[in-house]
DNA sequence: TAACATACCTAAGATTATTATGCATAAGGT
DNA sequence: ACCTTATGCATAATAATCTTAGGTATGTTA
């Protein structure tokens, strides 16, 4: 913790990468998904996680469908066409950025 | 390069992280460092960086120290010891943030 | 003399997150 | 019965951080 803001612009990819693996996602279940890969690391915050889908769905990126179990409300969401590609491209961001960052950081490796 | 979004919240880490190399650097050599280090994948725009500046300085991690060279005004920012310990948490932060998003990039390494 | 590089700065706006709420159902403990 | 925790959605106010777009000024180069 403490590089909780560290991660400011990288939600929407998280979310993205998530989606490409199991094919259909709840919001709630995004939180958990997270929490547990990063062993409690990385925390995302409601606040956060919903206006994020929202504006993904809103760029076509994400289709929506909605459920009900055990009389709960669920929002699955899951990639459209143009979201599979997008993925792509903001994975491909990412590891960059990564390798920038860890050049800046270690500029003898690489 | 459209990653450029992702650095949002490590500025600061990577103005930490050059002065722990440098002893002493002034804003412009800063925005040059990084875009030569990256081969001009991060460019660090002014608006973010004098702003960014002064709030370290403001937090007493750095000092300042004016100089004038051809004529032409200079401010130069060294590291103060509380800087060069919060320099160390901040790294440790951002390699951890670094690995936490590997980690989810790739989840069978590591 | 015009453009580009050097060198500082700030303000308006955008983006993206945190924090604090709110609603509602289910399950588990006391 | 009651309270807390978990599940599941959502939004609004605030904060942090950046981009964009300006401004000032000197030195160098075509």
């Amino acid at each position: 913790m403490g590089n909780q803001k560290l991660y400011k612009g990288s939600l929407q990819t998280i979310i993205l990468k998530l989606l490409s693996e199991n094919d259909k996602m709840y919001g709630y279940e995004i939180t958990q998904k997270v929490k547990a890969l990063t062993k409690g690391e990385l925390k995302i915050t409601e606040g956060a996680l919903y206006p994020a889908l929202h504006k993904l769905e809103a760029e076509g990126l994400l289709d929506v469908e909605v459920a009900k179990v055990d009389n709960r409300l669920r929002k699955y969401y899951k990639l459209t066409e143009s979201g599979s590609k997008e993925t792509v491209n903001r994975l491909a961001q990412l590891e960059e950025f990564i390798q920038t960052m860890q050049h800046l950081l270690n500029p003898k490796l690489t």
